[in-house]
DNA sequence: TCTGGGGTCCTCAATCCC
DNA sequence: TCTGGGGATTGAGGACCC
C-alpha cells in the first residue's frame, strides 16, 4: 500500500459497496478489476492446507524479492518488492514458495474469461488485473456498473476459488484508485459528481505516474496531497516535471483522464534479463548467459510472430549502477544469432569493465513478421531455419533438448525468481 | 533492508536529411 | 556554395508500473 493507505477510513467506507447497495453508479463505467494477493492465493488454491498460514511467494535465491504475500503474511510487516531475506527475518514461520507462471497464466485466463463474458472491452494490465468498461453492457445486462462489479466478484470467486477486489469510476484513474482501496475483498464505487472530494485528500503519490523521485520533489516544494497538486499553476509544476509528465498529473489532479479501454494493445518490446547470485568480472562467462537471454528472447519473438529492429542490453555494476547500450539493425529480425551477436558486440565494445550482477537483452521496435522475409540476407534465413527447427524439437521434447554448444558447459548461478509481479 | 524481472514512457542530446 | 532551421531517427538514461 502506502500509495494511497493513509487516507481517512470513513472516507474509504463513504465508498464502500455492501452486498445489495452502494453509492450512484450513474455514468461509472470503468471497472477496475485485481486480484488480491494474486501469485499467493492461486498457491494456496492448490494446497489447501496452507490457507491458515503464512505464505510468501517470491525469488528464494540469495538475491531475491517477494512477489506476493498473503494478507496473514503481511500482518507481520512482509510487502511485495522486499528482499525475500528481509521477509524470512521478518516472518521465519512462512511457508516460501518459488513462483509457478504457467500456472499463474493459466489462472489469469480463466479470470479474464469471465470479464470477457461481460464485455468485449477488456484492457488486461498484468496476470492479476485488468480495466472493463461496461458502458455497452449495461442494458444488455440489465444492470448497473456496480452491479456488473458485484456480479464479476462472484463468478470469480465461484469459478475460480479466488477473491478479487472491485473499483467503479467514471474514469480509469479512478476506478483503479478504489480497487485498491477497495482491498482486501471489497468493492468501492466513486459517484461521478465526487470525483474531487475523492482524490483531493489522497498523497501525491496515489497520482499515476508519481514514484519515490517525483513524490520527494513535490514534497520539497510543499506539495503533499493531491489538492495541492490541482491548486499548483500549470507553468511552475512545467519547470519542475517537464512538459508531459506536469500536464499528465495537473489533469489527473483534477479528475480529467481521457484515456479509454484500449482491448488488444501491441507490445513493443520483448527481452529476458537475469541478476548473478554473485557479482562476475568474467566477460566469457557473461557472454554464455547473454547467448542463453538471446535465445530466450529469440524465441519468445518466433511464438508471438513478432521481429525487432533495435537490441538492446542492459548491464548492472555491483554498484547498482546501470547502462543500456543499443542498436538499430538494417531489418527486422527474430533469429538467435544475430540478436546475440549484436548483444555481445555491445557488451565487447561499449561497456565498461566492472563486476556485473544483472545482465539483460531486450529487442525493440517490434512489427509482425510477415513482410520481411524476402528482404533477409541468405545467411539469417539459415539461421532462422534453424532455430525453427530447434523450436519444433523443443515443443516434442523440452526446453532442454536443443542448446548452442556454447551453453553445454555449468550455468552460472541465478537468482530464482524471474517475471512479473502483481499487487504493489 | 539492500534491492528481481518484464515492461512502458519520457527527456535530452547527437546526427542526419531536406 | 554556405548556412540555418526544423523534423525524424537514434541512442542513453531515468522513473515508473505491476
Amino acid at each position: 500500500m502506502g500509495r494511497s493507505g493513509d487516507l481517512p477510513r470513513g472516507l474509504v467506507d463513504r465508498y464502500r459497496a455492501g452486498p445489495e447497495s452502494w453509492p450512484d453508479d450513474t455514468g461509472c463505467t470503468v471497472l477496475h478489476v485485481d486480484m488480491d494477493a494474486f501469485y499467493a492465493s492461486v498457491e494456496i488454491r492448490e494446497r489447501p492446507e496452507l490457507a491458515d498460514r503464512p505464505v510468501v511467494v517470491g525469488g528464494v535465491g540469495v538475491r531475491g524479492v517477494v512477489s506476493s504475500a498473503n494478507y496473514l503474511a503481511r500482518g507481520f510487516g512482509v510487502r511485495s518488492a522486499m528482499p525475500t531475506s528481509h521477509a524470512r527475518r521478518l516472518c521465519p514461520q512462512a511457508v516460501y514458495l518459488p513462483p509457478t507462471f504457467a500456472l499463474y497464466q493459466e489462472v489469469s485466463a480463466g479470470v479474464q474469461a469471465v470479464f470477457r463474458e461481460i464485455t468485449p472491452l477488456v484492457e488486461p494490465l498484468s496476470l492479476d488485473e485488468a480495466f472493463l468498461d461496461v458502458a455497452g453492457a449495461l442494458r444488455r445486462l440489465r444492470r448497473t456498473p456496480a452491479g456488473i462489479g458485484a456480479e464479476i466478484r462472484r463468478r470469480v470467486l465461484a469459478e475460480q476459488g479466488l477473491v478479487c477486489s472491485v473499483g467503479v469510476g467514471p474514469t480509469k484513474f479512478v476506478a483503479k484508485l478504489a480497487s485498491g482501496l477497495a482491498k482486501p475483498d471489497g468493492m468501492l464505487v466513486v459517484p461521478r459528481g465526487e470525483i474531487t472530494e475523492f482524490l483531493h485528500p489522497l498523497p501525491v503519490s496515489a497520482l499515476w505516474g508519481v514514484g519515490k523521485r517525483t513524490a520527494e520533489r513535490l514534497f520539497d516544494v510543499g506539495l503533499e496531497r493531491v489538492a495541492d497538486v490541482a491548486a499548483a499553476p500549470l507553468p511552475r509544476l512545467r519547470r519542475m516535471l517537464g512538459t508531459a509528465m506536469a500536464e499528465h498529473l495537473h489533469a489527473l489532479a483534477l479528475g480529467h483522464d481521457p484515456r479509454a479501454v484500449v482491448a488488444d494493445t501491441a507490445e513493443k518490446s520483448i527481452g529476458a534479463e537475469e541478476t548473478f547470485d554473485v557479482d562476475h568480472f568474467d566477460r566469457d562467462l557473461v557472454r554464455r548467459e547473454l547467448l542463453r537471454l538471446a535465445e530466450r528472447t529469440a524465441a519468445t519473438l518466433r511464438e508471438r510472430g513478432l521481429r525487432g529492429r533495435t537490441v538492446a542490453i542492459k548491464v548492472r555494476f555491483a554498484d547498482f549502477t546501470t547502462i543500456s547500450r543499443s542498436k538499430t539493425l538494417p531489418v527486422a529480425t527474430d533469429v538467435t544469432q544475430e540478436i546475440y551477436r549484436t548483444a555481445a558486440q555491445l557488451l565487447t565494445e561499449q561497456t565498461p569493465p566492472g563486476a556485473i550482477r544483472l545482465i539483460g537483452v531486450r529487442v525493440e521496435q517490434l512489427g509482425s513478421d510477415g513482410a520481411e522475409q524476402l528482404l533477409m540476407d541468405a545467411p539469417a534465413q539459415g539461421w532462422r531455419e534453424a532455430d525453427q527447427a530447434a523450436d519444433k524439437a523443443r515443443t516434442r521434447f523440452g526446453a532442454a533438448a536443443i542448446r548452442p554448444a556454447a551453453l553445454l558447459g555449468e550455468r552460472p548461478n541465478r537468482v530464482g525468481a524471474t517475471e512479473p509481479r502483481p499487487e504493489r
